[in-house]
DNA sequence: CCGTATCCCTGCCGATACTG
DNA sequence: CAGTATCGGCAGGGATACGG
């Protein structure tokens, strides 16, 4: 996976021309900032990790990320199914029932970041002893 | 403002370790929650990428991310810090030198977001097409 | 049950100015 | 060079009410 290297200069972008260039997350004006802001965005990472192993309904997936309300979590997977990681699917039925899931590239992002998660969860102790020992080190 | 209690239930099946819940992100008083938001805010993700191969001075890493200001920068850089993940090397000298670096834990953090921005540049295109996809279907 | 619409307030973040 | 201090806008996101 040999990726390109280059000598990016961010903001301030010289005279290169974006048509031609690769996607490059350190430059302030490539799209795919958005898509990685979206991916990474506070509910986000919580929703793909939860769909990482089977579907769920609209109520179900609010149970399951805690503190998540009703808009955020509608806005977020609105924003998650037009980028194409999660597919809706809206039953018409009464009462509504709609359907949630990962689509084949939403299944490869929701590995990395429920990976990320449990990383999270299992360093936690560690990063509560940084914590302590940065403030002590902090106070007079 | 009380967040709504809930009996989360994190859907995963409880393990037998009755001494004090596990680290859950999924709960919403969960501390690893602080941690995961840390370290996928909209800076730090890039500025962990970043600092994967080399270490950076202050002003290097600003132009290295492209679009950050002093502010977000110092103050991601103080957060990552306090939680272990960055080590800030202050040489006195003048003019003032600080190089920053990531701490082995910073380190696997590290790779890990750096895998997933890299895997985002390479799924833009394909996003972008989903979302025209998406719009067109809207529009009628 | 599954959302959308509205209000509105918090705090994020950019801009600017200043210090060691 | 490497930050801190302060102000202010504006958007994220919570609460609530309402529609399909």
């Amino acid at each position: 996976m040999a990726v390109r290297e280059r000598p990016v200069s961010g903001g301030l972008a010289p005279r290169e021309e974006t048509l031609g260039s690769p996607p490059n997350v350190n430059r302030a004006d490539c799209p795919s900032r958005g898509v990685l802001e979206h991916v990474t965005s506070r509910w986000a990472v919580l929703i793909l990790a939860a769909l990482r192993q089977r579907s769920y309904r609209f109520s179900e997936l609010r149970r399951q990320v805690g503190g998540v309300s009703e808009k955020m979590l509608a806005q977020t997977l609105q924003t998650l199914e037009r980028d194409g990681f999660i597919h809706r699917d809206a039953k018409p039925v009464i009462p509504p029932r709609v359907d949630y899931s990962l689509t084949p590239i939403g299944h490869e992002v929701a590995e990395q970041v429920w990976t990320l998660t449990r990383w999270v969860e299992g360093k936690l102790d560690h990063v509560l002893g940084a914590r302590e020992a940065y403030d002590g080190a902090r106070e007079t």
